[in-house]
DNA sequence: AATTAGCACTCACTTAGTTTGAGTGCTAAC
DNA sequence: GTTAGCACTCAAACTAAGTGAGTGCTAATT
């Protein structure tokens, strides 16, 4: 048995695009007069009779119209991917104006997709490689120091270490010494036990505290959580969807969003696995988060340089309209790899 | 004539007091069997015309009980602030073992105070004063140096500036000590043209791009905007009140939550007023947001050191608890003022 | 003079019954 | 294979009656 023949896909196609404007369950009749099929309202009737069979869509009640199923959608999605290429969107200049810090340029990049999308999105910060590039020792004042740690990718960390005793000018200076010499060039699976003690001998026995307390400020430093981040943005546009609008289930999600750890879940799970780098489409159970299941999730990965990734992501109805949303996030890949391109 | 005489004053805070339990307009039967004034139900009806007449409470409609007017709940917290001290919160332990990073505690704050209180909640980081402490550039490589400033009251600000062409040693070193010269221990204020012109003299006129640069990055790291944050939790919270979860409103409130800035104002609006130091009760229409007008809003100051300022904000229902918070947020200064004495 | 009991009245809320209309499935005719 | 026609279903909208918490007023009680 073919599984679809064109009618049934024209079929489908309309009922979830009505759905996609509408939002409400779409009838025989409906389709009967949208498309430019002619055929009645009966016949589409029986067409419906089997596309429900297959999975494809359902009715929420008896004497209702259908409404897609995850299925379908799923269906509808896998055959959209051929990009009409919309208008451009014009969010490129509005966003190197505020590009001065990749912080709140990705802020920025949340929240303007928010407004254009009418969706709830996010962004994560990029995981970067946790390669020293190196590190600086400075004296704040007697009984504090700055240590200042530059990653591969010019990415900067600072922390504060205090000690009990003043140290001198040469003392610092040849701590820095040491600690580039040791550390300069790796990362954090290869700053191990061998490393550290020897690096510990070198600096002298009476700084082997400092030492450690520069290594956990390292480490804090590298530990993702500390740093990972995930900007979220129109939350309360969720609450334009009357399907996610009512109190249990915006309550659920809008915490979600708030709550940005879940979120992270979304992209770690994932983010290794070499299919996930392009557009990704997950349809209500698809989604790794539970509270989720009602929504539609589509992420983009983007790229600062080589090996330094971040994502950003899609959060709406699963009646979201998915053409526009893949197409707009494709758009702002480009310009981000633009913006990265042209910045480094 | 004496506004209030000590009966009405015990009908209307046991009016309010049952009120912002149940959230329901209360009647007069209710106040009779609740109070121990022992008078009928009759008696009370009479004294609640009065309120009435006197605009504490309000019939929201004909045959329903009273809800206090936000005149009424001004009466209320201006009457309770002698706190009965309740039990000393636990967020302290909790606190100590995040609190690495001051944003992060920030950030913690916020969420425990969500958590604990079942409001929304906001806080802001502090406005610090930008005086320079010191200020060390470095060479990331040929074409960057790293900008590290350092304000008083440690807070450490980076800036990656590119330059067209590389830099000797000696030119990096001799830069830094014409900066720190001519920089430490001024603030933004100060920082005006003689001295920039002098500067730019000192160091030399090949370098008067970097220097200009320098004090870009400088300005930018010290101009609010970059850097003040406020973090929100718990707006879901606000769901959990029927009068403010309709879709219309908490679309509004977590909007305004969620975008920040317009929070900044409740507080800038205000910062420097001594009145505010302490805790703040914002009812209805008193806060400075519009779209709070439905919430009240109680702030707090906490201090890290002198002239380093922070608020704590809660966004609730006006029949919000109003003990319980003036009292949690009281005992969280408490806390916070321990936490950044030791810490500094 | 203050308090209370009693009573008629109001009005949001609930419940149950009714109507409406969009939609279906089936069957028989084209 | 397609369509017209019809009986049937069911959520949603509307209506009507009933309920009860609450009020304001008046007259009796303390």
């Amino acid at each position: 048995m073919v599984e679809l023949d064109d009618r049934k896909l024209k079929i489908l196609q309309a009922i979830i695009q009505n759905y996609l404007e509408t939002g409400e369950p779409v009838g025989s009749r409906t389709i009967s007069k949208y498309t430019d099929l002619n055929l009645s309202s009966a016949t589409i009737r029986n067409e419906m009779s089997d596309l429900e069979d297959m999975g494809y869509i359902i009715q929420p009640h008896t004497s209702a119209g259908r409404i897609p199923t995850d299925k379908g959608y799923r269906l509808y999605v896998d055959l959209l991917l051929l990009d009409k290429n919309k208008e451009v969107e014009n969010m490129k200049s509005i966003l190197i104006e505020k590009a001065d810090r990749l912080e709140s340029l990705l802020e920025q990049v949340a929240k303007l997709l928010a407004v254009n999308t009418n969706y709830a999105t996010m962004v994560t910060t990029p995981q970067y490689k946790k390669k020293v590039k190196f590190i600086q020792l400075t004296e704040i004042d007697d009984k504090q120091l700055l240590a200042v740690i530059v990653f591969e990718g010019n990415i900067v960390k600072n922390k504060v270490i205090k000690v009990t005793r003043s140290l001198s000018k040469e003392t610092v200076l040849k701590l820095n010494i040491v600690l580039n010499t040791f550390l300069q060039g790796l990362d954090l699976a290869e700053i191990n036990l061998p490393v550290i003690t020897q690096m510990k001998e070198q600096a002298g026995e009476d700084y082997v505290t400092l030492v450690n307390d520069i290594l956990d400020a390292i480490m804090q430093a590298v530990s993702g959580d500390d740093d990972f981040k995930v900007y979220t943005s129109g939350a309360t546009n969720i609450l334009k969807y009357p399907e996610l609008s009512d109190v249990e289930k915006a309550s659920e999600l809008i915490y979600t969003l708030e709550e940005k750890k879940m979120l992270s879940d979304l992209i770690h799970n994932k983010m290794d696995d070499e299919e996930t780098r392009g557009i990704q489409v997950y349809i209500g159970d698809e989604t790794p988060i539970e509270t989720m299941k009602d929504c539609s999730v589509v992420t983009a990965t983007y790229e600062i340089e080589e090996g330094v990734y971040g994502k950003v992501g899609i959060i709406g109805p699963k009646r979201m309209d998915y053409e526009r949303v893949v197409v707009t996030l494709k758009n702002l890949m480009v310009e981000l790899d633009d913006i990265f391109k042209n910045k480094t």
